[in-house]
Parts: structure tokens; sequence; C-alpha cells
DNA sequence: TATTATACTGTACATATATTCAGTATTTTT
DNA sequence: AAAAATACTGAATATATGTACAGTATAATA
């Protein structure tokens, strides 16, 4: 992306503060009337100009035919599931489950997530993991040490430490004295790991 | 809000589409094109009740004057700075603590906020707050025992449960056993209440 | 030094678009 | 049973709008 000249970013920037205002995106005329343009044709330059360096896109005949490409788009949110941690073995994202959903920009957390899981109890109390907290969930099973999991043994899903302590043995470990570490012989118990902790949300 | 009909809820599905997919609203002849209606009044009736009904706004005259009226915005998004806890007195969001900022929907939290207070120390941590935790700040000074505040004193801006104990003494406390409660005597010491806590971001 | 990009005014025009009018038919409300 | 709302087709039209053309001027680039 070229640079950007100060009277661009003025048109930029107007377009914008446009399209939050109305819902709809300027006409040439509307451009000169915010700007103190005299001429149609200034702003017409000006957008394409500003379409040749990549910041916008126009469509061509249309009316208002201009759209603010935005690489990481502040505004383009998604709903995102609320996920209660239930202790039932039912489907984790089976639509029974989805308590409610949350408008949230992508890309809001470093990693890009799935979903939230609502948490239950005070077992990880000390990583500042509060009842009723929403753990923003990245679905993968590619977890290293010391990540916060998201985890299920049987039908009990639990939020812990991963811990792999060698090939057979892996550790699911509290982050509160008064719980114990859960030790997951992989011989003998099914350990699933539904994902990893990338963010965390408290409402109060 | 009166009741919507299925053709009418179609419409401002595709409206929604629309505006999603090309970043402006479509024409009365682009919803028949995508609703597959072969008259433009069509389109155009459609829009009058749904207007009439409050769903959209129609700006009259105007091209694509379509937008969508939708009590909590989903996509309404803004930029909200995040905020150093600077222990120096310096104006607190003054250009130069805005370390930068975050693009959060409006209404995110319970409670509308004004800023991100980005958390040092740990003198919260039982309180679930850990260092560089991103508190979301309310300003105001309608603050109730029992709140977690981001109080100054003097030049100290700090971040403690609020409990008056008379119409002389403030105590802030510390939720962590390693700290101390601060008693602020406000005959003698100046207490400023910056905000209070209305929600927290963490990521990782 | 020639060329290109920037930054405008001003006029003109084809067409994209909103909007009205005239109908038809079905369903819902009064 | 009458009136109003819903759900369309089809045609017509005023105007809103993109866009091209003709200029002027300055700054940046090759």
């Amino acid at each position: 992306m070229k640079e950007i000249t100060s009277q661009q970013q003025r048109v930029l920037d107007c377009i914008q503060i446009y399209i939050k205002k109305t819902g709809f995106p300027p006409t040439r005329a509307d451009i000169c009337r915010e700007l103190g343009f005299k001429s149609p044709n200034s702003a017409e330059t000006h957008l394409r100009a500003l379409e040749k360096k990549g910041f916008i896109s126009i469509e061509s005949g249309a009316s208002r035919g201009i759209s603010v490409i935005n690489g990481e788009s502040p505004n383009d949110s998604n709903e995102y599931p609320i996920i209660g941690l239930v202790a039932a073995g039912s489907p984790t994202l089976a639509q029974e489950n989805i308590e409610k959903t949350i408008s949230c920009p992508e890309s809001f957390f470093d990693s890009n997530f799935d979903y939230f899981l609502k948490v239950k109890g005070l077992s990880m109390k000390d990583a500042g993991i509060m009842e009723d907290d929403l753990i923003a969930v990245k679905k993968t099973t590619d977890v290293r040490n010391g990540d916060i999991v998201i985890a299920r043994i049987d039908d009990e899903v639990t939020v812990k430490y991963f811990n792999r302590k060698n090939s057979k043995v892996v550790e699911l470990e509290p982050a509160n004295e008064d719980f114990e570490n859960i030790v997951v012989d992989l011989e003998h118990e099914q350990l699933h790991i539904e994902g990893k902790s990338v963010g965390l949300l408290r409402k109060n």
C-alpha cells in the first residue's frame, strides 16, 4: 500500500465518518460539501487516487459505490457463541449448549478463536480465571506445556494448565491449591483436547 | 417495534447481507435481483413497510439511502484507547499516555465504557485481575462500596476495591493479602475517582 | 527538463435510481 | 362486510449521481 497524502487522508476520513453517521457512503457531491470543494471532480480525482493506492474500492457506475478497504477491518465483527461448561459430554458446539452469542471483532485476541466458554468454579483462580468469566477458546489439539487448555475426560469438561509428563502421561493442573492435579494415563483413559485459551473476557 | 412478516424479514436480511458484501446498501433494483422480484416497486413497498415498522431508515431522495436501524448494532464498533497505569499524575487521557487503541463493539460490556487501563502489579490478583490485563473503565465518580475503582491519590493511580468508611474516610482495599489497605483521610488527602471497572479483557 | 502526481474549478451529460401512478390478488383486521 | 395491510407486475419520470472533458497551478519525480 502506497503512501497517502494528507488531503487524501482527509477524504478517506470523510468517507468513514459519513458512513458511520448515515450508514451508507457519500456521493462525490457529499464529499465536496463536507470538505469545501467546489467541483465534484475534486472528489472524483481523490477517490481515483485512493482506489489506485488500495485504500478504497469503487464499484463502477454504482451510486455511492465506495467501500473502504481495511486490511484488518475493525468493523468486521462476528457473532461468537457462548458455551456453558457442561459436564455432560454432549457435543460442545451443539446448538442446545449455546447460551447466547456475542458480537466481537475478528482478530480481537491475538490468535483467532472459535467460541467463548463460560467458566464454572474457581479451579483456575490463581491464573485470574474466575467464575462466569468467558474464555476465548481456539479449537486446536496443538497445545504445549503451560497452555491453558479445555480438556475432556470421558464426559467431564474442564479448564486446566496442560503439562505433558511423558508419552503416556499428561497432567492437568489447576491454579488453585484447594484443587489437585488430574493425572491422565493415556493408555487407560481417553483425553480429548477441545482447544486452548487465547484470551479472557469478564463483564461486571 | 411492530411485528415483521417473513417476506419483510427476507428483504431486511437481503439488505444486511448486501451491505456486508459490498460495503454499501442495495438499490431497489438490486433487491429485486437478489430476491427475484420483477418490479422495483415490490422492493419499494417492502422498504416503506420496514421503515414504518422501524427496522430501517430511508434517506429521501438519496440513492442507496437505506440504513438498518439496530438497537444494539452489533457491527457498530469504536476505537478505545489503551492507557498505561502511569504513576506520574499526567492527565490520564492525554495523548502521550495512549499506548494503542482497540476496536471493540459499543455496549460490549454491560455498561458502556471510556477506555482500557493496562494493569501493572498484582494487588488485585484475588479479584482475577492480573498483570497486563486490560480493565474496561467507565469514567464516573458515582461509585459504591465493593466497586473496583480507578483512584488517584496525589500523582499515584491505583486500582482497588472502594470502601467508604464514613464521611471522612475511604479505604482502598487490594485483593491480595501481600498488600495493605490504603486509608484515605479526605480531610487531609485528595482522592480522585477516575472511574470504575465494568469489565476485563485479557490476551494470551 | 520533461513528466507525472497532486489539487483543484467549472461545465456537461448519460444513466443509475428513487419514486409515483395504475393495476391485480390475497390475507388480516376492524 | 368493509377497510387496511400485504405482496406483487408494469410503466413512466424527475432527479440524483458518476464520470468524462476542458482548464489552471504547484510539487515531486525521472
